[in-house]
DNA sequence: CTAATATCTGCACGAATGTGAAGATATCAT
DNA sequence: ATGATATCTTCACATTCGTGCAGATATTAG
């Protein structure tokens, strides 16, 4: 792209042009109270049995708590703890029909998200 | 959907056509090591740090470890652990020029998924 | 060669997390 | 009322994770 060039005298012995694109990629960067919303939402995800159960839910579009635990062959304790962690982040709603409780995704950007991620998995999949 | 038929006794007192739709589900889950290798993406991205650096290298395409520990304002090191991680996991590719290793997104579904990301973020800060 | 820069690694410690067991609520059937 | 079902919560424990520090490696300059 550019040429470097080793003129200036820095701390960290940047270019002109390098320390230009730095400042400007430093101010369209993404606010450090938005990175840590976007980290919690991943974090939200970053477990095994809550993509199972969110799977689960992107193919049922609604389910019951012992019906999540039986078709993500899970205890109905982890699903009720994973539906904690998920209801409050405003990933799943829920819906009380008689003792039982139902519940389904509610943000269409975890939907996608998790849409997007399958079709990577499956594409590394392909490859190896 | 469907309405609701409580006659069929089994564990979990479910009506006939909740049952079949609880089958079809479980065959077309998402399977069990690909949901582990999902959480295992989606944990590299539960990390405020992670995020705000991989949201640089979105932005500028190509940044050495000093520069993106200036510009996401946090240390070298905590760089240098950080893609210790993305490495291995195919998100970022690195290069060597002297002695600055420039490092950048390598991943298509990655970049997807941050800016798809960055996008449900903002939305929810609108309505907030 | 030595000195300085840029990056990486190993170690140790505190914090956060997932898990299971046991008990608490809530709803329905009888 | 009592008992059964469905879900939720509390608690404690083991594990994992992020962090900083010190030192190691690699490259360039003199």
């Amino acid at each position: 792209m550019q040429i470097l060039d080793e003129s200036s005298t820095d701390q960290c012995v940047p270019p002109k042009v390098d320390r230009d694109r730095a400042a400007t990629v430093a101010e369209s960067l993404i606010d450090i109270n938005v990175a840590g919303n976007l980290a919690e939402m991943f974090r939200l995800l970053a477990d095994p049995t809550r993509v199972r159960i969110l799977s689960a839910l992107l193919e049922a579009g609604e389910l019951c708590v012992c019906d999540i635990a039986e078709v993500v062959d899970t205890t109905e304790t982890k699903v009720s703890q994973a539906m904690r962690l998920l209801r409050p982040a405003g990933v799943v709603r829920n819906r009380r029909d008689g003792r039982k409780i139902f519940y389904r995704l509610d943000d269409s950007h975890v939907r996608m998200l998790l849409e997007l991620s399958h079709a990577h998995v499956t594409h590394l999949a392909e490859d190896v």
